[in-house]
DNA sequence: TATTAGCTACTAAAGACGTAATAGTTAATA
DNA sequence: TATTAACTATTACGTCTTTAGTAGCTAATA
């Protein structure tokens, strides 16, 4: 079974992949909504007790470090989106990825560069 | 505010974007896990009540039709995954996307053309 | 030493989610 | 007409998710 997060457990993840870690008072500033400290501090020690986080000691306060990667993640929530709603196309999926008008050529270009490197040493 | 479905209500979705419609015990007949029939019903009228499915008589049985299209639900969730889990970069999702062993080379190629065309697009 | 600031720990609780039993309805059929 | 089969409607309920109040601890400080 893949990797399954809430989506507050999500936005919580995403700040600390984002710093490399954090305590409970920067994550909270970071996170959109206002929740109180103890809010946050209870979704840390739920990560922690699922093993997602880890906690040292901080001075006074307990710096929280990510455990699960970006990529642990991400495979499970891009397989669920690419098979559930673009039934498995990855072309459909890259084609509604790179739809977004905000797309700059550069980046186009770049992932253009990563296919032709994938080709080549497919064909090699 | 971008549509969210939870996990059972995609899965519900995905039937029915796959069939085009479908009656409860054609739904239920899809999905890989065994729920009682109630529960499916259940779940259709909670898709109902959020306005994502209609329905019509069908004979006896009633039949279920997608209202949120795979786009709709899609641009929100791949963004989801987009912003939290990749931080934005749809470069590193796509490397991701296509790191799959599974990726054909024909699937790869036609990946490149779409940028191609894209690029085309940007350049005239 | 008494107080305060800044934390963590504990506890509670509302609401969403997911599952399903059971009651009710209708049309065919014995 | 009585029975059955195939549905839908109603209702319930355990678990997970989210949010947060409040108690307790510790170190600085007045």
């Amino acid at each position: 079974m893949s990797i399954r997060l809430t989506p507050r457990e999500l936005d919580i993840m995403a700040v600390l992949w984002r710093l490399g870690s954090g305590t409970v008072n920067e994550v909270g500033d970071v996170i959109e909504d206002d929740l109180a400290y103890s809010t946050v501090l209870t979704m840390l020690r739920t990560l922690e007790g699922k093993g997602h986080v880890r906690h040292e000691a901080d001075g006074k306060a307990f710096r929280y470090y990510p455990v699960t990667q970006p990529e642990d993640a991400g495979s499970g929530a891009l397989d669920r989106v690419l098979d559930k709603i673009y039934q498995g196309s990855r072309e459909l999926l890259v084609t509604r990825l790179l739809a977004d008008e905000a797309v700059s050529p550069e980046e186009l270009r770049r992932i253009r560069e990563l296919l032709d490197e994938r080709l080549g040493e497919l064909e090699s």
